[in-house]
DNA sequence: TGTACATCAGTGAACGCGCGTTCACTGATGTAC
DNA sequence: TGTACATCAGTGAACGCGCGTTCACTGATGTAC
């Protein structure tokens, strides 16, 4: 969620955290050019070191984003977890909860987000890219298979179905409503409105209906 | 929806057609390095001319990225009303139609798409644009309005609602799942089945039952 | 506790490259008469 | 129908710039003894 520090302390030839620093730049160039604005040099500038130094850390621009990504996935999956884990006996207020932290994180760590989703890179490019993605996702469909669990039996989907359905109109309204790049379309109510809106209308489609 | 054609006829001095040449060239360059990669450069190098030779058409990289969404949200309109008039009586099929007509195009016109929705372009940055990108969104929101018209009146949701839920799920089924870029997940279903599927459950939560 | 030494994480200079952009120019085209 | 000329759409050389990447190097750190 740190979208835009930049250096914090150098102790004389040694950095002593380049790579989080490299990191961080990446998080600020990200945010004042997009994720393509990235580059090592700069990310190096910023963290008052020479060109060559990222070398050190990182084999290339792309190893760069990489991590970034990891980074936020990561907090991605925390935030996730946590906002479902709110309100253990009722899903449907954890489904809710969910949507809105998924809305939250795209907001507040835009830099993270971007280079999650919109960089280019490849879920499965490392070992831990892919588990951490796999864990954001987990949450999405654990939390769709307790829903699942409380609709009646004729009428409910398959519970990836559910997740896959749920992931995608978040997904769809960060991307279209939320993102802070110039594509972000005008809307007549907040992003939040409009997912709770949609999640509720979605679930009364599968019987759920607690009004 | 000719995204990898490149030059066709040169006729000496004069190209002829320059402007076009070097919208196609870009959307070749999309398709090769990402929405990014497009450079003025490359893409008179493509068009057979020389570096200097795209001024006389476009004032930077971006007004020819510019121009290359206007022709994709152009055809994207005529796409998505083409679909919704094939079924003039159904809202139902209309709007499932136009869904599929919406991936469809995501999946035929990659590099258009990209230019559209991913490459940060503002929908208002011309009068064209503007234009042409309302009037894909107007498909959907009469789409809309003519569902909200069928609808059970103690249930239903006000037609814009509708129109942004669904556009929503729309497009995040496209940039999650059917994207050409790295980013692309896997799927246990077809998009369109997936699209259909959510759209006919959230349908069923706005009172509408037809089986 | 001190010292020798291996290892590590930086430096800074250098290189090749491709891009954006400007400039004076020139070949092709179209039109007034 | 032919010609003079304005206009238009290209050329190609040149420039400055920043990036990626490599290289031999050196200062700092930690550890074996």
């Amino acid at each position: 969620m740190r979208d835009d520090k930049t250096v914090r302390d150098k102790r004389g030839y040694h950095h002593g955290n380049l790579r989080e620093a490299l990191i961080e730049a990446a998080l600020k160039l990200i945010n004042e050019h997009g994720s393509d604005g990235v580059t090592l040099s700069e990310a190096a500038r910023l963290a008052g070191v020479s060109a060559a130094a990222p070398y050190r850390h990182f084999k290339d621009r792309n190893s760069l984003m990489t991590a970034v990504a990891e980074q936020g996935f990561s907090t991605f999956a925390e935030v996730l977890e946590k906002a479902r884990a709110v309100t253990p006996g009722n899903p449907v207020k954890s489904l809710l909860a969910i949507g809105e932290a998924y809305l939250d994180f795209a907001r507040r760590a835009p830099a993270h987000y971007a280079a999650m989703f919109e960089a280019g890179i490849a879920q499965g490019s490392t070992p831990d890219l892919a588990r951490e993605s796999a864990r954001a996702f987990n949450v999405l469909r654990d939390a769709a298979a307790d829903i699942h669990a409380i609709l009646p039996a004729d009428r409910r989907a398959p519970a990836l179905m559910i997740a896959l359905h749920i992931w995608s109109l978040i997904h769809g309204i960060s991307s279209l409503f939320l993102r802070g790049d110039n594509a972000r379309r005008n809307l007549p109510v907040k992003p939040e409105e409009l997912l709770e809106s949609g999640v509720l209308i979605y679930l009364d489609g599968l019987g759920y209906a607690p009004r």
